[in-house]
DNA sequence: CTCGATAGTCAAGTAACTTTATAATAGAGA
DNA sequence: TCTCTATTATAAAGTTACTTGACTATCGAG
């Protein structure tokens, strides 16, 4: 197995590998989601991300990767479909707030239903003690993630 | 928040959400990753998924979410740059295995090193106990994924 | 040994992304 | 206040990646 990762002393990757096969999971059923809407990859990830709170252009383009006339294509599908809405930005009158409309709650919701009942069931047989855990070492590892990409972005 | 998810009677959707959170930070870490290697997103998670073991196109294919055609392309694309090697399949002479050249081994692990550092600091503060524990979780959830796709996948 | 199904490739057309240029606004400083 | 530069978003042209549909080679059942 010697595949150019440098092994940690102890088998401390298992914590790597198995993060990262999870990614990849939800990236394959992220992939099936997508093709079941007939939206793209990236136009389903700007939905996901505008389910926490209504971003600018901007915040799009940097989560995403993408540049910004490409995220305004974006919003112009996403739009025409009835899925976002943009509005003018109460402080800054270049910037505009792109948020989800009601409608594109609902379909992501009940697109995501099943995978979340699954992880429900399983949240409930590990009962509160060991779920709560798990939601913190999911958002601990997040925040590893968060803080590897700003270092990585001071680095160009 | 009335956001279209239906809540879980207690507040269960905790981990659903850090879950899809870590998913979409992730995501966002790969999109800087390809960005430095210049290669496309699909074409850096099929990097990803051969670091794991070869796999036929046929499989990539169904991973990805794309098509054949898009996938002979994408072999294309890495192959030029000898990132992934095609061979034989041994028994199935219309098959193709599709393998990480040492180069992209290498070239990969360079690129998550930080990343992978960072966890496994992470791991060595939780301790073996805890570590083994977080592994198991993110395993419980890839399983989850991995049976709501196959599900999916059955009501076309 | 056929014949339908499967794995992959290729070529033409479509969709998504980048690049470059532009307009409108913000915020800092003379 | 009045520039001047930086920021935010859009638009149009060119590039890259993806889909579709046709094709080749091979498998495996009958």
């Amino acid at each position: 197995m010697s595949n150019g990762i440098p092994k940690a002393p102890n088998d401390d990757y298992g914590l790597v590998q198995a993060c990262r096969e999870l990614h990849s999971v939800i990236d394959s059923f992220d992939a099936i989601i997508a093709q079941k809407v007939s939206i793209s990859r990236n136009d389903l990830r700007c939905l996901n991300l505008l389910e926490k709170e209504p971003l600018l252009s901007k915040q799009i383009a940097e989560k995403l990767g993408l540049t910004s006339g490409s995220v305004t294509a974006l919003q112009d599908r996403l739009e025409k479909r009835r899925l976002i809405r943009r509005k003018p930005h109460p402080e800054d009158r270049r910037a505009i707030l792109v948020e989800l409309t009601p409608t594109a709650h609902a379909q992501l919701g009940s697109l995501y239903r099943m995978m979340g009942e699954s992880i429900v069931l399983l949240s409930d047989n590990y009962g509160k003690q060991k779920a709560q855990n798990a939601v913190h070492i999911l958002n601990d590892l997040s925040e590893r993630f968060e803080s590897v990409i700003q270092r990585v972005e001071k680095n160009p």
